[in-house]
DNA sequence: ACGGCGATGATCT
DNA sequence: GATCATCGCCGTT
């Protein structure tokens, strides 16, 4: 199935679950990297209180208002790269989070180009003790995914759909068993099961509920 | 296998 | 000045 912007400017609720088993090209880095989208999450705009959207439009979220089919790359916790891909009509503000993928080509590369990831899961590393079994955990998380492309925030508002593009959405999926369940880290509207995830991949991350704030102390010194 | 937590900086109120 | 759409390390079962 080629990827379509129509089908694209589709609501995220609907267009996160056609993104499962879709084909990511990056020619970024200087060797391409190819992956298989096993595990996505949708954000809507304003009536989505955990999407970056629903306060309105800033600087950062920008990309989100604008046509579907574009990267929207951001920032977290001081260091980590997310990597959206943009849905809705222009004017309304929705996305989905790429969450993890398994790298079907270049993986040499991505394990060449990054000593830390090589360090998760490079050749003749046992599982256990913090360390991730396998290759399949490479892009196993959204910051994970986004390092595996070479993705940042000088990459936000790339067209996923022009063939010039360093970045490139090359196919959606054919609509294989997918399961749903509330989005990771997310505090707010957890009792929506807007996750999506292919049954039996084991680059899906694993469930963590949104660590609970805790109690600000009453004195500090 | 699972849970807690520190790192670290942009973004927005 | 608080809040993160996270990750990796470390300690405990």
């Amino acid at each position: 199935v080629p990827a379509a912007r129509e089908v694209l400017t589709l609501p995220a609720l609907q267009v996160a679950p056609l993104l499962l088993g879709a084909t990511l090209i990056s020619t970024v880095g200087a060797e391409q990297v190819t992956v298989r989208i096993t595990e996505v999450e949708a954000y809507e705009g304003a009536e989505d209180p955990a999407s970056h959207a629903f306060h309105g439009q800033t600087k950062r979220n920008a990309v989100m208002f604008g046509p579907a089919g574009h990267l929207y790359c951001y920032f977290v916790y001081g260091m980590h790269w997310c990597a959206n891909i943009t849905c809705g009509p222009e004017g309304v503000a929705s996305a989905v989070l790429l969450r993890a993928a398994e790298i079907t080509a270049g993986l040499d590369y991505v394990l060449a180009r990054t000593p830390v990831v090589a360090r998760l899961a490079g050749p003749g590393r046992p599982a256990g003790r913090g360390r991730p079994a396998g290759p399949a955990k490479l892009a196993s998380g959204p910051a994970r995914l986004a390092r595996c492309l070479g993705l940042d925030g000088s990459h936000t508002g790339l067209d996923l759909l022009d063939p010039a593009s360093p970045v490139r959405l090359a196919a959606l999926g054919p609509g294989q068993p997918s399961e749903t369940g509330p989005r990771v880290g997310v505090a707010v509207a957890a009792d929506r099961p807007w996750r999506f995830w292919l049954a039996d991949a084991p680059s899906v991350s694993s469930y963590r509920a949104a660590r609970k704030k805790s109690a600000r102390p009453t004195r500090q010194t």
